[in-house]
Order: C-alpha cells, then sequence, then structure tokens
DNA sequence: ATCCCGAGGG
DNA sequence: CCCTCTGGAT
C-alpha cells in the first residue's frame, strides 16, 4: 500500500515548526574565505565539523590558497587530515581540486552549481553548501539530518533520493526560507531529532 | 550496491 | 561494542 505523504502545507507547517525552534541558525562552518569553505565541506562527508572544525585552522596555515594546496604531496594533505574519516580520497579530491582551481579558474570558486559539482569530490550536497554559504545563492543541501527528517516527517517517499527531496523542499517553500531552513534542519537533526532517537518525530517540536 | 574511515557518543 | 557523522566515486 502507497505511503501517505504530508500535503505541501501540513510539510510547510512541520518545516516552519523547526525553523522557529533555531531563529539563528547558520553554519558550523564559518569559514569565509571560499576556498577555505570549499576544503571544509569537502572534508565533511560523513565526519562531525566540530572534527573539521579542529583541525582546519593548521591547514589553512598551511594551504592559505588552491596553489598551495596543490603543491602539497598527497601524504602531507594526508596527515594534516588523518583524524577525519575517509582522509585517504579526501586528501587527493582536495589537491586535486585545487590543481583544477589554479589551472582553469584562476584560483577562483566557481558560482554555479554544474561546474562546481565538476571538482573531484565536490557533488551535489557540497555544492549546494558553497554556494549557499559561500555566495548566499538560494540552495537547500540534502545531507544525512535533512533526509532522514525529511523522511520521518513523510515529508517526502521513504526511498525518496537526495535530488527528489530537494526538490520536493524547494517547492514547499519560498527560496527566501531555503538558507535558514536548511541549517534549522541540521541542528534539529544533530541536536533534536538524531538518527538514534526514534521516537515521535512530532514529540522534538513540542519540546520547544 | 559497495567502498572509504577515524573520532565520539550511547 | 555498535551506530553515526552536513558524501562522493566507482
Amino acid at each position: 500500500m502507497p505511503e501517505k505523504l504530508l500535503s505541501t502545507a501540513e510539510a510547510r507547517k512541520v518545516l516552519r515548526a523547526i525553523n522557529e525552534m533555531y531563529p539563528d541558525a547558520k553554519s558550523e562552518l564559518i569559514w569565509d574565505n571560499k576556498f577555505h569553505l570549499l576544503c571544509a565541506v569537502l572534508m565533511s562527508a560523513q565526519t562531525t565539523d566540530k572534527m573539521v572544525n579542529r583541525i582546519m585552522p593548521k591547514f589553512i596555515a598551511d594551504y592559505p590558497d588552491p596553489s598551495s594546496l596543490a603543491q602539497a604531496s598527497i601524504t602531507d594533505i594526508e596527515h594534516h587530515i588523518s583524524k577525519i574519516g575517509l582522509y585517504h580520497s579526501k586528501a587527493k579530491h582536495l589537491k586535486e581540486t585545487a590543481q583544477i582551481l589554479v589551472d582553469k579558474f584562476a584560483g577562483q570558486i566557481p558560482e554555479d552549481k554544474k561546474t562546481l559539482v565538476t571538482l573531484p569530490g565536490v557533488g551535489e550536497k557540497t555544492a549546494n553548501v558553497v554556494l549557499a554559504d559561500g555566495f548566499g545563492v538560494p540552495a537547500i543541501a540534502v545531507d544525512t539530518h535533512v533526509s532522514r527528517i525529511s523522511k520521518r516527517f513523510h515529508i517526502v517517499p521513504q526511498n525518496a533520493k537526495p535530488l527528489e527531496i530537494e526538490k520536493r523542499l524547494e517547492e514547499i517553500l519560498p527560496k527566501s526560507e531555503w538558507i535558514h531552513t536548511h541549517h534549522a534542519m541540521i541542528l534539529f537533526g544533530r541536536y533534536s531529532m538524531t538518527a538514534r532517537d526514534k521516537e515521535d518525530p512530532y514529540s522534538y517540536l513540542k519540546k520547544q
């Protein structure tokens, strides 16, 4: 039997309730430099941003710009990021991406998604975070939290793919609310309705 | 569908 | 011990 999904109005109500729980929600990856932000987001896959923030200061000090990172050895980069998960592939992707930024984009970070996702290690989610947090372009990055929340509240089907979730959320909310709702969902998922904790989703909303 | 992959929390 | 973390490439 088909799964019952929330109507657009119902879904909007849930999302706005989450929004109101975190009026000041913003990314915890607070790197204002776009290159640094791109590196941090690329590193953050399957890793807590707390860990990323812990290793970033030394990383930035040694690799302040794309050319310095492009020239670094994989081994050196791995030593910088060895405390986060998936460090082998991340080091490779960081170096390759830095080299492409130097060769093709004059060391600048591209501002459109189609170009961003061509960079090694940059997928849909990472590109959206860079666009939203780096350039202020409205976008909803679908990560583990956004995906889990959307499914537990039945805003999307349980088997929905990330791109389908993104489209549905963007359809429910006005563009002006995309970035903030994304950040609010992250905090809601991280600190309130966690992956392990599986009570009735609506009970988390009532805890103010 | 599978692999990568260390740190931290429960 | 087991699960999870703002995924992406193959």
